[in-house]
DNA sequence: AAGTACCA
DNA sequence: GATG
């Protein structure tokens, strides 16, 4: 991947079809106890087009009055979020080269037409640890810049399955999704793509 | 601006 | 339509 800072690794094809069905499942599990909600944009209120959830002890949240955060419940149900599954730890302790484990699991749901714009991660207090970011279902096209949001960019396409590990100079770059390739895998039955973001939030 | 529109 |  040159261009790319260091640091930033794409890991294609990473999760094999049964490993991608049985996160699937995994998720759906989340949703069902933690159901899916439209975050909103810090002062405007606007609504971003992804669909959200969360599981692990802290979870990601934004709204109109106290923008963005981690907390430890769902804004909606307000209980706690679903535990962290096996699944996801064991991939965090793959590809993470990370002693703590993830505090959190965002769990972001793009609708075939739902875009993500260029943005940083850089709500957690520890910013030692690599953010893994998990694809399923529809294929996108994902972009990455640099530490600066005018910095040139570089466009490049995430199937299922793949990883992209966001770690060292790469762990504040910009990045987004700028669309989704609607019909490119059968993974989900109703379209779509799902995004799996493993942080550690606390040193 | 973790949004959207528009344009070359 | 893809790209930036």
């Amino acid at each position: 991947m040159s261009g790319l800072l260091n640091g930033i690794r794409h890991l294609p094809g990473y999760l094999d079809r049964t490993r991608q069905e049985a996160l699937v499942e995994v998720i759906r599990a989340v949703v069902a106890e933690a159901p899916l909600y439209v975050p909103a944009m810090p002062g405007t209120g606007k609504p971003m087009s992804v669909r959200m959830t969360n599981c692990g002890p802290l979870g990601w949240v934004t709204d109109k009055e106290r923008g963005y955060r981690y907390q430890p419940t769902h804004p909606a149900t307000g209980g706690p979020w679903p535990e962290m599954p096996k699944l996801l730890l064991d991939i965090w302790n793959d590809v993470s080269g990370y002693e703590k484990p993830p505090e959190a699991c965002l769990v972001n749901f793009y609708s075939d037409d739902a875009r993500m714009g260029l943005h940083q991660d850089k709500d957690e207090q520890d910013l030692e640890a690599p953010v893994v970011s998990i694809s399923l279902g529809n294929s996108c096209l994902f972009r990455v810049g640099g530490l600066n949001r005018n910095d040139r960019t570089l466009s490049f396409k995430l199937a299922s399955g793949d990883l992209v590990v966001l770690g060292g100079e790469g762990r504040l770059c910009f990045h987004g999704v700028d669309r989704i390739y609607p019909a490119t895998s059968t993974l989900l039955k109703n379209g779509g793509r799902i995004n799996l973001t493993l942080r550690r939030v606390r040193p």
